[in-house]
DNA sequence: TGATTCGTCTCGATCGTCGAGAGATCTCAC
DNA sequence: GTGAGATCTCTCGACGATCGAGACGAATCA
């Protein structure tokens, strides 16, 4: 393998940080927008996820997805409710679930400003042929699973075995 | 533009946000094994990054960087300096400023966690050409500069110009 | 030298997060 | 059915991260 090969794939590597650091601005900048905090953007964003993907969210579920014990969930989803950006309804079907439904204006702006980003980056692929986009799509692909086994592993330097 | 084009480009916004998401997990999964919370992360790789540079980080900057009030900057530096993740040290040209130095260790575990996620995701691009490493560089850069655009961007729906 | 600006820190208050445990509901063996 | 235990959410009290306002020393400039 050729320096020059090592000093791409450091480059690349470089360049995964710098977007992620990015698109989290743009997170940011919708949380300062609705007087939100990083997680409360995160867990509308989960929220919105799970109500596309046809499976919406119990209140555990989201403690789940964005990592915050249950009192934590339960103060975010009051926080969130209170403020009109979401209900909660007790699921028939095991009524000790509760699950979360966004409200119509939050949806909306989301939608304006998640959808308003994703405008300007389909813009920014309009350089870019088919074959080219579907080359970049299985690259994401690869560094996700990559990232994702890497973040899951149970590397502990010091713990033993 | 087809819709199997739209499609694609949909595809593509959504593996960057899921990209984000999995490597926002490997930071906080260097967060916990080091006892730390994901703004005291994102300081130190702040910092590493701007040693790197060779332009060390005040305080202010720090601050800026992160995007934290300066209580917040002074408390967070507290913190790091506690448990010895850096050193504050007074710059001698302008004795106003505190420049931030990292400590030995600190960089070590860094260099481990994260050189652990670069030698993985390099070893992921194994299977790429140079060429199509080149291309997903380029791609890379169009969408970091997208996404910064737009999150610099000031589009208050509410506020007036 | 005095006035002003700049960079950091202190103070007090607010809000997000947590662990422990309560209460309601479901599951399952009997 | 009924009771035991598991599951899901919520309440409570405590802690810690963040903030705005303002103090203080240091630099700048007239």
């Amino acid at each position: 393998m050729s320096e020059q090969r090592d000093r791409a794939q450091v480059d690349v590597s470089l360049l995964l940080r710098r977007l992620t650091v990015e698109l989290d601005a743009v997170g940011q900048r919708f949380a300062r927008a609705q007087g939100l905090n990083r997680t409360d953007v995160r867990a509308l964003v989960a929220i919105m996820d799970a109500a596309r993907s046809g499976e919406p969210l119990t209140a555990g579920r989201l403690g789940e997805a964005v990592e915050l014990a249950s009192a934590s969930t339960t103060a975010l989803l009051d926080r969130l409710e209170r403020v009109g950006h979401l209900r909660r309804v007790r699921d028939e079907e095991d009524r000790r679930r509760v699950v979360l439904e966004m409200s119509e204006p939050t949806m909306a702006a989301g939608a304006e400003h998640f959808g308003g980003l994703q405008r300007d980056l389909a813009a920014g692929m309009a350089g870019y042929s088919d074959e080219e986009l579907a080359l970049v799509a299985r690259f994401l692909r690869d560094m996700t699973d990559v990232a994702g086994r890497y973040a899951r592993t149970t590397d502990r330097p010091d713990a033993p075995g």
